[in-house]
DNA sequence: GTCCCAAATGAAAATGCTTTCGAAAATATC
DNA sequence: GATATTTTCGAAAGCATTTTCATTTGGGAC
């Protein structure tokens, strides 16, 4: 008797199945189907063989084909998560959370990363879908037209049919930060404004335009500049900056757009011999990693990214599974941690 | 008549099967089986009804379903990416090397993070399997027997049946970095030893220690300290580095374990008032994306990692098609990048 | 006209599970 | 002892594919 050669690329046939689980109890597999699945067929059969089932299926360690199952109950616990790019700073914590919680679900995700290629996007959604994902979750990705599965997104503030977004309340974090720098007795502040290709550039700057007018702080356009491009790290903000030095105004606070591009405009702001925070204050946002560990570390608005990401995935599953109606947003609160990188101006000191 | 309720969690029917498009070109399923997936039973086949049917699959823009072709074939092209956490920025590199070449290949991947912790890393790899990934990639983790499916290790240095290692070299590793400070003119260097806790640990700190002696650097030990635990962030290092300075010896070159500890390091000697690198020369390992952005940017030995989460994709793909046999091990060179956190020594310059 | 071969397609089994429905056995009811 | 009622379980029909093997047809050879 030949062995049949092991064939490349097969799975490793689990060789135990239902029915050879059924045919050590001596029953059928319906029966075995019902009281492992405990299915509300299993109400009829007696406790006793009950403990027969369970026993031999641990005994031969039964595993259920993930796939024969799927194929009958049509559904997968799997969701996709869309990124940007992975392994940015800003995405991957948002991952972190999102992993958090669906462990606790057993329910796993895909990955894909689209890094902006609208084309890259669409076929990943459908491609996902065909995989049977249940839904998806993106990050900072701007989707343009309602997507085939329930959604929620982190930080893509585009308000579309069936997506519902986590999002920052804006508002709240330009407040914190303007109020702080204001405290700290700044007047002259520099903004920057995010890329158009990040999702949450819209949303923010029209909240910190709103603050500084309510809280009368005037935004001077030769203090404004805005970043171009996608770059996920620090040279992001560094050539903005420059130019920023170049136009000669002089600025005592700077509110970068993110922390990366806060660090690329701190290495700018120390090229040009300015010292941070004494020269000028600097305000990140979102709190990734690095800003508590760059030199110096940096004051900035917190986004709890880690919580955000546990709340995307809760909020999904439950829509998923029914339990909970679709709300197209649901609001965190930032934080403001101040650290080493802005202080008193030195007018006021 | 009553409309179904869209029941939660179903996976929206795909209504377009294969019979489907059977019926509309009024042939059987398993003949547009055949020509779909051009197998050889569909030679026989004449190319004018070949075209009718892939017509009419384009037509109802038919995808073949995903679960229930997994259950013939016994394929999922999936496979388990194990990490020790998710966002780490060591990780992360290497995740994104990994997708970068799947991606290409139309293989998805299912991401998990044990967090250390044995039982959970145990259970995984068995979840995983139930959920059919024809093998694992593990980053940065401590396998302890043969995994039931092929599997390709980056930093993971135990030597496994079964597991492939992608491994730096790590003499010439430390070769570069130690030829670097030497020719600098350093002749006190500490050096910091990994936590037992990092699977590169054992390996890089013998390569350094038969390299520093070939060299004839003379390696003391109350320059030597040893990281404890698994902190992801550069609190890594920080207590350590403190701990070398109480110790009143004095060095002016510092060979950290990664950047992370190197830039806890930093921190620790600055508080210190030591200026780097004008007073000591630290040079990291890894190189990071914050390597280059911290102040002062780091010296530090690069390892390329997405190049080496590319290569493990292609080379676990490889195996699973059986394209290629097993090998134990597959050594990647690194690279040293010069920065602004090492400089000549003083007492020479 | 019979036979045969190739071309073209279909039938059916198999994959491993869930689920409905019904049948047999056991027990209760009168 | 017959009927009704549970209890306990099995048969079989899916789910959407792939794959093996068989069947039909047409045409050429003799």
């Amino acid at each position: 008797m030949k062995t049949v050669p092991k064939k490349a690329g097969r799975i490793p046939k689990s060789a135990v199945t239902l029915k050879s689980v059924a045919e050590l109890v001596g029953l059928t597999a319906s029966t075995v189907s019902a009281v492992l699945n405990s299915s509300s067929a299993a109400r009829s059969v007696p406790p006793h063989t009950k403990k027969r089932i369970v026993a031999a299926a641990r005994a031969l360690d039964y595993r259920p084909n993930f796939f024969a199952r799927s194929l009958r109950v049509k559904r997968t616990y799997m969701i996709g998560v869309i990124l940007e790019e992975i392994g940015d700073a800003y995405g991957s914590l948002v991952v972190s959370g999102v992993e958090r919680y669906l462990r606790t679900q057993n329910v796993f995700f895909l990955t894909v990363a689209h890094r902006h290629d609208k084309k890259l996007l669409a076929s990943y959604s459908t491609v996902l879908r065909e995989r049977g994902v249940e839904g998806f979750i993106t990050v900072d990705t701007l989707l343009t037209e309602e997507p085939a599965l329930p959604t929620v997104a982190v930080a893509g503030h585009r308000k579309i049919k069936g997506v519902t977004n986590i999002v920052l309340d804006h508002r709240r974090a330009a407040s914190l930060a303007l109020t702080h720098l204001v405290e700290l007795g700044h007047e002259k502040i520099a903004f920057m404004k995010g890329s158009k290709l990040s999702a949450d550039s819209d949303e923010r700057w029209s909240a910190i335009c709103e603050v500084a007018a309510k809280m009368g702080i005037h935004m001077r356009p030769e203090l404004i500049i805005e970043l171009k491009g996608d770059d996920p790290t620090p040279n992001l903000g560094y050539p903005f900056a420059k130019q920023l030095l170049e136009r000669k105004e002089t600025f005592t606070a700077l509110f970068a757009y993110n922390d990366i591009s806060a660090i690329g405009s701190i290495c700018a702001l120390q090229e040009a011999g300015l010292h941070i925070p004494d020269d000028v204050s600097v305000v990140g946002f979102d709190d990734i990693q690095s800003a508590a560990y760059f030199n110096p570390p940096l004051t900035t608005v917190r986004q709890p990214l880690i919580k955000m990401g546990e709340m995307a995935a809760r909020t999904l599953l439950d829509r998923i599974d029914g339990s909970m109606k679709y709300v197209p947003e649901i609001a965190i609160e930032p934080e403001l941690v101040v650290r080493k990188s802005s202080a008193q101006t030195r007018a006021c000191s």
